[in-house]
RNA sequence: GCGGACGUGGUGAAAUUGGUAUACACGCCAGCCUUAGGAGCUGGUACCGCAAGGUGUGAGGGUUCGAGUCCCUCCGUCCGCACCA
């Protein structure tokens, strides 16, 4: 058998391929545009391992198919290449991390030519080029203008290994994403990014993405986290004893039923328009159909309530005590849900219940989340479940409110006349389900969507509360007090101030734009975090001292610098147009390829870049940047490859695998056409070398058939397998399922195999069809067929229904859904002839030996059933 | 706990979407060939049975002429989120 030499010959294609040009792009072009994107990746120093290719060669297979469809493709790749790896590096070596990314970029580069990627180079990008990151920078101020960047000086979260604040996107189970370490939660002053103004959109136009796969566009509508209720306000009473009357005049007047001893002093309060003498709790809930089962009020420790309220706390130590105590938790320890639930009363204070007037004991405790919603709840033990484990614990009353709706013939009268239903302590049961209200005064009888709508009437018109949507997306805190990062281009001046929007709580006052774009990042000395607010950034007093550009007396540099997602959020723009020095893209260029038509990459990505891409594109879609609101119009992840051991590849485990190896033993193309084989691209799977040498078998027998190339055609049953195989790959690449167009591509090549010839024609095709796969090997025999130039510039081959239909089909007979034999028969037979035939074959003839035929069912060209008794 | 994906040979996995379960490949077994290499070729490889035949897609039910595929109950695996009120 014919052998081939995959290393000379892969590299000679690979440098002509790079010569003519193959693979660029042109702004433009009359020809259709297909911008196929892999996520850039962060050129670390441990190179590519056979893992990261997986999702490279798949958009590659997909390039090399459209171009060969007739389309323009733009398939760039760049580097990601801010970020703490490179700075850390720089920590113990002292290299600067220019020169090692620069170093590791020409590996990476090397090691995703040799795999055959057919990548425009000359659109090449790195973020930490001040090329590039003036326009991150640019946007940056954009948004600052426009009030979408606000000074906070918010406990966030702090990783004291990398010591700088992390945004929530950079946790994963309260650990640092990146080195592993328990996170804590630190006041910093710090910027941040009004993604929450976007959670909305965010969120609605996942609707708009039907070509992005459900889990990612689950993972991320969980992540934004809408949830639909009321805030309610709650006022505080200090150094009251005693139950203070119904208050709620026109509650008991509607209801008919309630007493209308009224204080009406306490009323006046309660409705909000007094003089502030009193504190107020906020609560967020999304069930305020249940305000009646309202029996305390939790806060969170870090609430503001109880500095408020200072010596007014009769246990004010203790409290102070069992704070101090959950701060020195971490985080992770907080939220374990084992863990029994802890809090304490705040004594001598009450909450007045806004309906009932009842007053309600309030508790800080650590089971209420200070970042979300108020950071206060109103608990309602007999219809929540966290409520319910704690007033169990602190004894506290249980009121039942809500009944499943088949309990509805229940005649629910009103609060504290209910025989059955008025169990104060119900203490097995915590129903969180919808039902219909009961012991609810106005409610009662209403189901909870009903109960909902009209106490939210009730409270708006009240003025104790309104109807409140909420998200868990938290604003992207985006400074990091290190060094290798894009400058935050800010300045502060304390004479002058940037008025960014006419909204007074958007003022940034001190705080001025640096137009002067870019701010590059000098060179320090020393890259030591210094564990403060400040960067390193802050010790080089000739790059933090500068004139203020308005005023120009003397002023400060801002010396944090953008997280690692800044650069990411909108490289694929600048691919489409990356020498543009005085704009961040042309319209012509953006209008030509945006969106990204094919983006892949991993899942891990789904929270994290996935959003704040979504995110940045809508910005420079509301300022006419872009002309889309959405940059990715269709959306895959790559499965993850594991280890041969099925852990995952790490150079701790030690069964890390090189692709550069694999490549030079069994050649790109076998290394390629493994990958793709492995199994569904979106799955797991572990690695198996023996599977390359597979790969590299078929890869054999391709280039065996070239001896039987002739003058003399295939037979007509091989020519049917050829179409159909066009058929199959051309829709398998389409719907990303490659294992099965290569095992359709296997199926060809054994069958061509028993061929005795076939011309030059059916032979190219065939070569057509791999070339995607094993683009080397497939441009080699296609150029030794006498082809002029490249298979990538030849027409994909097109599929002919009447050349794929067989001659004949065999149609399998059952009785009774058993399979009892088989017949061929011509194609389209009518069913009453296959049916005739079926039943005069001998073995069914035996089988329908003195039994009676109820039935027979013919399905064309495939089975005839016949169902006896 | 919530959300998503999934469960098929010794292994990675197919199955035209309700119509012959295990395609394709790895591994293994037997044979052939050889200039002994990461070779190549031929055949075999779900289980029980000598056979006829029977049984088989995590378990159990159901719908149907017919179920890996649809419905219900349960078990298990992986991924994401997780006291989000």
């Amino acid at each position: 058998m014919r052998e081939y030499q995959h290393q000379q010959l892969e590299a000679k294609w690979r440098q002509k391929w790079q010569q003519e040009g193959l693979y660029t792009a042109e702004n433009g072009q009359d020809k259709p545009k297909f911008y196929v994107l892999d996520m850039f990746p962060y050129p670390s120093g441990a190179g590519l391992h056979v893992g990261h290719p997986k999702g490279y060669i798949a958009t590659d297979v997909v390039t090399r198919c459209m171009m060969m469809q007739g389309y323009n493709v733009l398939h760039p790749m760049g580097w990601d290449a801010f970020g703490l790896p490179a700075e850390n590096y720089a920590l113990k070596t002292g290299v600067h991390p220019t020169i090692s990314t620069a170093d590791h970029i020409v590996n990476y580069k090397r090691q995703l030519d040799d795999i055959g990627l057919a990548y425009d180079w000359n659109r090449e990008i790195n973020t930490t080029d001040p090329d590039y990151y003036r326009w991150t920078q640019w946007t940056f101020l954009e948004m600052f203008k426009r009030g979408l960047v606000y000074e906070s000086h918010e406990p966030i979260n702090w990783c004291p290994t990398c010591k700088t604040g992390l945004a929530n996107e950079d946790l994963e189970n309260g650990l640092c994403e990146r080195c592993g370490t328990v996170v804590e939660k630190k006041p910093l002053r710090q910027w941040a990014v009004r993604i929450t103004d976007y959670a909305n959109r965010l969120l609605a136009d996942l609707d708009k993405l039907p070509d992005w796969e459900d889990s990612i566009k689950e993972m991320q509508r969980y992540w934004i986290g809408r949830s639909v209720g009321a805030e309610i306000n709650f006022k505080v009473i200090i150094n009251t004893s005693g139950v203070i009357p119904h208050p709620s005049r026109e509650a008991g007047a509607k209801a008919g039923i309630l007493p209308v001893t009224v204080d009406q002093r306490l009323d006046s309060r309660l409705r909000g328009n007094d003089t502030g003498e009193s504190a107020v709790i906020k609560v967020f809930t999304t069930r305020p159909d249940t305000i009646f089962g309202a029996t305390y009020l939790v806060i969170s420790p870090e609430h503001e309530l109880i500095n408020e309220l200072g010596d007014a706390i009769l246990n004010l130590n203790e409290v102070q005590g069992y704070i101090s105590q959950v701060k020195n938790k971490s985080d992770m320890e907080r939220t374990d849900l084992n863990k029994d639930k802890s809090g304490i009363e705040l004594q001598g204070v009450k909450a007045l219940h806004p309906v009932t007037g009842h007053q309600l004991p309030i508790f800080a405790a650590d089971y209420v989340l200070s970042g979300y919603g108020t950071g206060a709840i109103m608990a309602v033990p007999a219809h929540d479940e966290r409520d319910h484990e704690f007033a169990l614990k602190y004894n506290l009353p249980i009121i039942k409110v809500v009944v499943p709706p088949a309990l509805d013939q229940l005649n629910t009268v009103g609060f504290n006349s209910l025989p059955e239903h008025t169990d104060i302590r119900v203490v097995d049961d915590c129903y969180t389900a919808e039902g219909l209200a009961i012991n609810s005064d106005f409610l009662d009888g209403l189901s909870t969507a009903a109960a909902k709508e009209k106490i939210i009437i009730w409270l708006t018109e009240n003025k104790i509360g309104q109807a409140k949507v909420q998200y868990k997306l938290k604003d992207w805190v985006f400074s990091r007090q290190r060094y290798w990062g894009e400058p935050i281009p800010l300045i502060y001046c304390e004479y002058c101030h940037d008025n960014p929007t006419n909204e007074g709580e958007r003022l940034n006052p001190g705080w001025i734009a640096d137009d002067n774009l870019p701010v590059t990042l000098p060179m320090v000395d020393h890259y030591e975090p210094s564990g403060t607010a400040e960067s390193p950034l802050a010790n080089i007093t000739d790059w933090v001292n500068v004139k203020c550009p308005r005023c120009g007396k003397a002023a400060k540099r801002e010396t944090n610098t953008m997280p690692q997602w800044a650069g990411s959020s909108w490289y694929y723009l600048r691919y489409c147009d990356p020498y543009n020095d005085k704009e961040l893209i042309s319209k012509k260029a953006e209008k030509y390829w945006n969106p990204v038509d094919l983006y892949v990459g991993g899942a891990e990505h789904a929270t994290r870049h996935l959003i704040y891409a979504r995110f940045w594109h809508k910005f420079l879609f509301d300022i006419g940047v872009v002309s889309t609101e959405e940059p990715f119009a269709k959306l895959r992840h790559v499965g993850l490859i594991l280890a041969e051991d099925g852990r995952k590849m790490s150079k701790r485990w030690n069964n890390v695998i090189n692709p550069d190896d694999i490549c030079s033993e069994y050649g790109a193309d076998a290394f390629r056409v493994y990958e793709m084989f492995m199994g569904p691209f979106d799955q797991p799977v572990a690695w198996n070398t023996n599977g390359v040498i597979g790969a590299r078998k078929f890869l054999s027998k391709l280039t065996a058939l070239s001896q039987k190339v002739g003058d003399d055609s295939a037979s007509k049953a091989a020519i049917s397998q050829l179409h159909k195989t066009i058929k199959k790959v051309t829709s398998d690449i389409i719907d990303f399922k490659f294992n099965t167009a290569i095992s359709a591509l296997m199926i060809l090549v054994n069958a061509l195999g028993d061929e005795e010839s076939l011309t030059k024609e059916q032979y190219g095709m065939a070569l057509q069809l791999a070339a995607p796969f094993a683009p080397h090997l497939a441009e080699e025999l296609w150029q030794e067929l006498g082809h002029g130039q490249s298979i990538f510039l030849s027409s994909w081959p097109r599929f002919d229904a009447e050349l794929a239909q067989d001659e004949a089909a065999v149609v399998v007979i059952q009785i009774n859904g058993k399979v009892r034999d088989q017949m061929e028969v011509g194609l389209d037979m009518p069913a009453a002839d296959v049916e005739a035939l079926a039943k005069a074959r001998e073995k069914i003839v035996s089988w329908l030996e003195g039994k009676e035929i109820v039935k027979v069912i013919v399905v064309p060209n495939k089975l005839v059933n016949i169902v006896i008794k």
